[in-house]
DNA sequence: ATGTATGCAAAACATTTGCACCTGG
DNA sequence: CCAGGTGCAAATGTTTTGCATACAT
């Protein structure tokens, strides 16, 4: 039995056999960002029989609780990723559907004035580069 | 006779009410950015029957010809805003929902040497801020 | 005239919800 | 035991599409 129940318990969640395998899937899965549907498949994989529906609330309560974050693509659906305490933003290949991940200090300096000087209290940001990555560009 | 259906001719497309009616309640509307529903319903209010599914087609068109864009907020609906030639990006009020433009230089450079390091060849890229606006802030 | 554009209703899509049944602590 | 969780199907909200009709050039 692995150590996730901790995390599932701390966010006042019952540990239950959904929620402990949409975990695993996000833990194991050499896809770090998921939608819910590739989470949903990987279960049926795995020969678990979890609802479509029950996915969408685990990952929701996951993302309430801080376990997971969740990334909003380009207006379409959602795709999640274990929450590692690391604010990074996203590169992204409009080819491939690859997904980067980047941090940049001066980026984020730079929306903190913005917000200040617009009169805002910031609650959060999102930031989205698309573009072709090198495997894709090296393939035409 | 206005001389925006010279604008709709350029694209391709040929001088419609519909379309002409879209582009005019864009440029007229006291809000820069609004829903194919805001200008589904501005237009039923203008006393002209268009449907909606119409609204869309033109939106799309013209986003294609480069005369509006279209900002995904937050996954869920799409706004469009007429398209100036000057690349901004958007603070959005969670609160009231009122959307603001900046445009930043430092961050724009940012982004290209962070695609250039990544060995991404940009094509594009969309920043949002959310946060409480002024006057939301102030009336709490 | 003829290729486009439109309106309507239906489909598509991702996501959410109501409800009866199940289950973890 | 029983509050909370789950599965299923139906509802949702936004956007798209098929098709017959109407229109711009």
């Amino acid at each position: 039995m692995s150590m996730e129940g901790q995390d599932i318990k701390k966010a006042g969640l019952k540990i239950t056999l959904p929620r402990l395998k949409v975990l695993e899937i996000l833990e194991v899965s050499e896809q770090r960002h998921m939608s819910a549907e590739d989470v949903y498949k990987a279960l049926l994989l795995m020969g678990e029989d979890i609802g479509l529906a029950t996915v969408y609330r685990v990952l929701t309560q996951f993302e309430d609780a801080g376990l997971v974050s969740r990334l909003s693509i380009d207006g379409g659906h959602a795709v999640f990723e274990l929450e590692d305490g690391v604010h990074h933003d996203h590169l992204l290949c409009v080819s491939c559907n690859q997904i980067e991940e980047f941090v940049d200090e001066v980026i984020e300096q730079r929306q903190r004035s913005i917000a200040i000087e617009k009169g805002f209290k910031m609650t959060e940001h999102s930031l989205y580069i698309y573009g072709i990555c090198k495997q894709c560009q090296e393939k035409n």
